[in-house]
DNA sequence: TTCATTTCTTGATCTGTATCAAGTGCGGAC
DNA sequence: GTCCGCACTTGATACAGATCAAGAAATGAA
């Protein structure tokens, strides 16, 4: 990874720890106390909101080669609203957060690579909260397209129009223009 | 600050700059590259975008006791979106990137802190972004009213309006009920 | 393969909020 | 004080997207 040694990096794999999980594995759900930061290898991982009709609404999806956590849990140590469910079969890296303490209190290297990690994981929900607040919907479909169209073949499309912020219906007919 | 030192205090505040600065006073505006994260120790300065209309949508209130940055520009490097202005005369700290990143490597203590800072900005904003996606603009207004009442008369309606995601004339009516 | 369930699409209608358009009222300049 | 400009309110109308409803297509179990 950027920024780090070759020590630091062979830290890093021995603190993490390694899952192999299956499609539809749940790696923490509401009410829980998310007490780990996650890292996908490979894989899809969706977190949605579970409403009370029963609706299940995506907060973010993570692909391949990037962090995660329920940050409303991690760090104010409260129950989650969250749930994480894999889309597919997935090579997950998991710490947790005293484990990530101790490994930031030893080495500022990775204290210092976790800030900046965190930081682009700030800069692109800012950037999310940006388009939802003006985008039109259809904006925000043909961006999403454009940006990441995989993801229509990796996850069904109700899961795409709540992280878009709008209904299946709307998807559907901005997808049939 | 908590978790720190009264040596790392110190430091800190060797490094930040203090400013008393004016009410209407412009931190960093839209096309630069803004190099400075800043502490609001007293006062209340507004983030804002502008669209090509020449109207101005709050992106956020910083108040007395919170740190900010314009978070495009500070990660990527490159120009800025945001306007950030004092709404009334404030006491501000700053600290250039290069000298955090400075001081991060000399300074564990320090880079957990500002880790732990940017996790807490960064809730903030996943609250910020989920309440736009499922609040109406009525539970919005009531949630900040409940909230942060205090607000209503640092600042003109029309930016509590926008950072609401709403227009002045919503606000108005909702404020009529 | 068949059947059942779920997902997706398509159509009709409804609704929250925006937009457009006039006000009203207040604070600052003079 | 008077006038100007801006902030705010109030009303009428428009529209994006939601909701409700029903059917088509895909998925998956037996």
């Amino acid at each position: 990874m950027a920024g780090l040694s070759a020590a630091d990096e062979q830290e890093i794999a021995l603190v993490f720890k390694k899952q192999i999980l299956e499609k539809g594995t749940i790696l923490f759900d509401v009410g829980e106390t998310c007490r780990q930061i996650y890292f996908v290898e490979r894989g899809l991982v969706r977190s949605y909101y579970s409403l009370q009709n029963g609706k299940e609404i995506t907060a973010w999806f993570s692909p391949e080669q990037s962090f995660f956590t329920a940050i409303d849990t991690f760090y104010k140590q409260k129950p989650t609203n969250l749930t994480s469910e894999l889309v597919e079969d997935s090579e997950i890296y998991s710490i947790t957060f005293s484990q990530l303490d101790e490994m930031l209190n030893k080495n500022h290297a990775m204290a210092k690579f976790a800030f900046h990690t965190i930081l682009d994981v700030t800069q692109k929900k800012s950037e999310y909260t940006f388009n939802l607040k003006f985008q039109t919907a259809q904006e925000r479909y043909e961006a999403l397209l454009a940006e990441y169209p995989q993801i229509f073949q990796r996850v069904q499309l109700k899961h795409i129009a709540s992280f878009l912020g709008i209904t299946p219906e709307t998807l559907s007919r901005l997808r049939a223009i």
